[in-house]
DNA sequence: GTCTATATTTCGATAGAC
DNA sequence: GTCTATCGAAATATAGAC
């Protein structure tokens, strides 16, 4: 397995092709009960033919995880202060909702697909890829940080992955930013109010 | 595929063994990764003698979704109310938290393994099998209820998912009652204020 | 109820032509 | 860059003995 930068070519680019069929059928049946053959007949082309783009089936999931991965790149930069102070999470989380709403669809691959995500993660120890959740599970397992505060940090993450999954199947009509301020408004209820 | 009711015989039986054994693989490495004879050496017999209780792998997957099916009963006989009076969902989720406390690996394993059950899911129209998600998503697709409280509904849920994901990993040491107190109250929060 | 085979299928991956 | 053809592995499931 090698590891794929998350360059994005020229749109119409057969690997970006690929990615976008890959995604949708990810979503729909898991990466697991995909096969090469769909993905390919999506395409119009054959099996064999996805081997010249991709060395095996797990970089073309790896490719769509450094997708997301780039994307919170932004969120990522102010991480150093996550661990200490915990006013500082709803900024954090506000940066990422607007992220993850942007790309709803790869967010939910991922979480529809984490059994199949983290057998490829463990394996990926050779690059310094640190994670965002990674991150998330570390102060989790702090006990410097009180307990309160780490399963409102839990439930905050849940709440918005949540948000973002029925989001995505339920409220496809609803306008982005209101969404997102509803999002906002509900995430920062959940991490609790700053001097409580 | 045939339907097996939750029936618990008495502990000690190989049926249930082989769901504890199927439960914990599933978690740790997901339903499609897990081969039977993974499960059959987890018991110490081998692939061949699942068969004889239970026709098909997809069968083991099912009992151990109505083992949480029947879990949340209890919940699910209140949920007429749902639809109508947002305020009452608190109690309900309240209920819900005990139930998914006392049996974490199950919807640990739940969450983990989406696709898998939802393709199961879709052959079993012919069982009057009503879902709790099944009815989270009515609600969240009713446009009589305010978006506001059907966002703050999903976000709950996933809230939940979350805490009890985290909690069935890096919390294991906090007594259930403390973390069941905290769930409840940071669902209440993820809920809004009734007034609000 | 559990065993030893074995049947059957499907899939990921490779080789090499065009 | 895409094709045909095929390999090899692994998994589900079955048949029938004990």
């Amino acid at each position: 397995m090698t590891i794929i930068p998350a360059t994005k070519a020229e749109p119409g680019d057969t690997r970006e092709r690929i990615l976008d069929v890959a995604l949708d059928l990810f979503i729909e049946k898991g990466y697991d009960k995909t096969s090469l053959r769909e993905i390919a007949e999506g395409l119009g082309f054959t099996k064999a033919a996805l081997y010249y783009h991709f060395p095996s089936k797990q970089d073309i999931l790896m490719a769509l995880h450094y997708r997301s991965h780039s994307l919170l790149a932004d969120s990522m930069a102010s991480l150093k202060e996550l661990d200490s102070d915990p006013a500082a999470w709803a900024d954090i989380f506000d940066r990422q909702i607007d992220d993850m709403l942007a790309n709803r669809k790869l967010f939910l691959m991922h979480e529809r697909n984490r059994a199949a995500l983290e057998s490829i993660h463990e394996k990926d120890h050779d690059q310094g890829h640190q994670d965002l959740e990674d991150h998330f599970r570390r102060i989790l397992q702090n006990p410097k940080v009180p307990l309160r505060s780490r399963v409102r940090l839990a439930c905050a993450q849940g709440a918005l992955l949540g948000g973002l999954m029925i989001s995505g199947l339920s409220f496809t009509e609803v306008p982005v930013d209101e969404l997102a301020g509803l999002l906002r408004e509900t995430v920062r209820d959940t991490l609790g109010a700053p001097g409580s």
